[in-house]
RNA sequence: CGCGGGGUGGAGCAGUUCGGUAGCUCGCCGGGCUCAUAACCCGGAGGUCACAGGUUCAAAUCCUGUCCCCGCAA
């Protein structure tokens, strides 16, 4: 096999893994490609994106663009390398850029295409109540999440599995997979095969897509935090202001009531769903740390039951 | 200087408007009651009220500055 001389793409810490991968093999990552600083937040800090740090670590030559256009495009191009890796970049790779690798490029996506293409597949995986999931190393092509599958793995969704949680599970799995792939396509021996099955969108998530409707059943509650956490997070309103969830059970040895309502009940704090309750274990009050529910309900002004909306 | 909340015994909070020297719900330690308890009763330890300076007879409370934590937004 014949060592390849590849760029990497990728932004985020689930990227990181398949870079450590990759720079332990044989294979030479001749740039890395990674999001900009974000001059902005609270306190203005400038933090270099996860990838750009190990990046760093690892004595690679790191490039930061937002978007890989004009220059970056050139110089990109004049490396003249044999593959391109992507996992979770950011950005858009286009032409002429997506043909110029002798291999073109190929993405690590953390779902089984074609179900889920799009920014945040393990979050609507889990949202939808899916009991299975996974990881596929495609061909990228100008369509979104579309290209041939070289390889894919499956992994269960655990019954109080977060997103954030499953993502760094399937961020080292799939690592190895997208090293295996790699492998055969320096061998030759990768093939491809096109995607099939109902095409489902898992767009980027916005922070309203945390907010909690308790009149829904308790499973799609339960899977909505879970698939939400901690990014970009569930929260609901209590006493007109806002609480986040961070952490809750289905509570089935508990009768049902109203949609919202919250009681303290032996020692636990069980709020109503439009089906069986939920159990609050960690919640985080606006402009608080994370604290167990059972001590915000302690430290609440009002004791009366309260609904949350 | 993007908007906002907050730093009070181990935890969560009240008290700050109208200064007078610290309270609540828990936890913890010891004892009691009970078949039993996430129940109840009695007793106890534990706090430089983020830090610094100022005003005052007196400051957690008023004034000034600093540090730190967090929600939103990006």
């Amino acid at each position: 096999m014949t060592p390849l001389r590849l760029v990497f793409a990728g932004s985020p810490l689930v990227a990181v893994p398949s870079l450590r991968a990759i720079a332990a093999s044989q294979h030479e990552i001749i740039s890395v490609v990674t999001r900009e600083m974000s001059p902005h937040g609270r306190k203005r800090i400038l933090t270099p994106t996860p990838v750009a740090t190990a990046a760093r670590e690892l004595g690679v030559p790191v490039r930061e663009a937002n978007r890989l256009a004009g220059e970056h495009t050139d110089s990109l191009m004049d490396l003249e390398p044999d593959l391109g890796v992507i996992v979770a970049f950011g950005g858009l790779i286009r032409e002429p850029l997506l043909s110029a690798p002798k291999y073109g490029w190929i993405n690590l996506h953390f779902s089984l295409l074609p179900r889920w293409r799009g920014a945040a597949p393990v979050q609507h995986a889990i949202i939808a109540g899916d009991d299975v999931t996974g990881a596929c190393v495609f061909q990228l092509v100008e369509e979104l999440d579309a290209g041939p599958v070289f390889g894919t793995l499956t992994q269960s969704i655990g019954r109080n599995e977060t997103a954030g949680h499953l993502l760094g599970s399937l961020a080292d799995s799939g690592a190895e997979l997208l090293l295996r792939v790699i492998d055969m396509i320096a061998d030759g021996s990768a093939r491809a095969d096109d995607q099939v099955g109902d095409v489902v969108l898992a767009p980027k998530l916005s922070m309203e897509d945390g907010r909690l409707d308790w009149n829904l059943p308790a499973p799609s509650v339960h899977h909505r935090i879970r698939g939400v956490t901690p990014e970009p997070g569930a929260f609901t309103s209590v006493d007109d202001a806002r609480l986040n969830i961070l952490k809750a059970h289905i509570a089935r040895d508990t009768p049902p009531r109203r949609p919202g309502l919250i009681q303290f009940e032996a020692g636990r704090v069980v709020i109503g769903t439009g089906s069986d309750p939920l159990e609050l274990h960690r919640v985080q009050p606006s402009g608080k740390k994370p604290m167990n529910a059972t001590d915000w309900w302690r430290g609440r002004k009002s004791v009366e039951e309260v609904i949350a909306k």
